[in-house]
DNA sequence: AAATTATATTTGTTTATCCGCATATAAGCA
DNA sequence: TGCTTATATGCGGATAAACAAATATAATTT
């Protein structure tokens, strides 16, 4: 019963939490992010670093405030923190996933991303 | 020739671009503007300072945001200003403002609004 | 245990954005 | 022309969030 109705507050959107949502994905860094475990699935810091062209700490950052808002989860292997969108990212976000992908499929910096990635460390 | 290059650089994104959307969809006074122009179709300024309970000041303010980001229009009628989605958020955000109402939808605030709205003076 | 590598977080600074309050503009009416 | 109403915007203060640089933590290797 508890647990019902924590899943229904977790869930249940409003104007305020929406805005949240959206404030998230309010950042080019972000955008780039998200764009990049669409297509890769999972991906570890390591590799956004060399492929995004960031500082680790801008990744790492980025990284804290997507997962403050449950839009990715980590999993660490070793030294390696590998990430990935989170269940309810995939399943309740996906329209806004999919917008995302769509959007900036042919935007030159998201192509340059994806052709970055292979020639990152553990791709 | 001009045109079409100059449509093509307005329309395509890249994550800048698109961040700067998100941006303008993460304020919840702004979630509820739309939600309320998307089931209602155009009001004017003074209808929406009624249903929100917000200071009239805010309300244009965070229309202005929405004008500047291409979302609203704002036609006058003699002194009141009415104010509609724009074309293009009609059409290429489609997706985004579906994703909008679904979410808000049960949302008691939301709710609240458009119940206000038929008491407001335009309406 | 010490050194190295990967990642996270703190700190200080700058910038953006929100609000409230006050004022400016613009239209309609007396 | 003044007066009222509707809307937009400028200003100042508060808050949030961005970055860079430095430091802390955690796992691995020697």
């Amino acid at each position: 019963m508890l647990l019902i109705i924590l899943l229904y507050v977790a869930y249940k959107m409003n104007p305020e939490i929406l805005a949240g949502l959206f404030k998230a994905l309010s950042e080019p860094v972000r955008i780039r992010i998200l764009a990049i475990l669409l297509a890769k699935g999972e991906l570890c810091v390591c590799d956004l670093v060399d492929t995004l062209a960031l500082s680790q700490s801008v990744i790492s950052r980025h990284l804290a405030y997507l997962r403050n808002n449950d839009m990715v989860t980590a999993r660490r292997e070793g030294v390696w923190m590998y990430y990935q969108l989170t269940e309810y990212a995939q399943a309740e976000l996906l329209p806004l996933l999919q917008f995302i992908e769509n959007s900036v499929a042919e935007s030159s910096v998201v192509q340059a991303d994806l052709d970055n990635l292979p020639r990152a460390k553990h791709c």
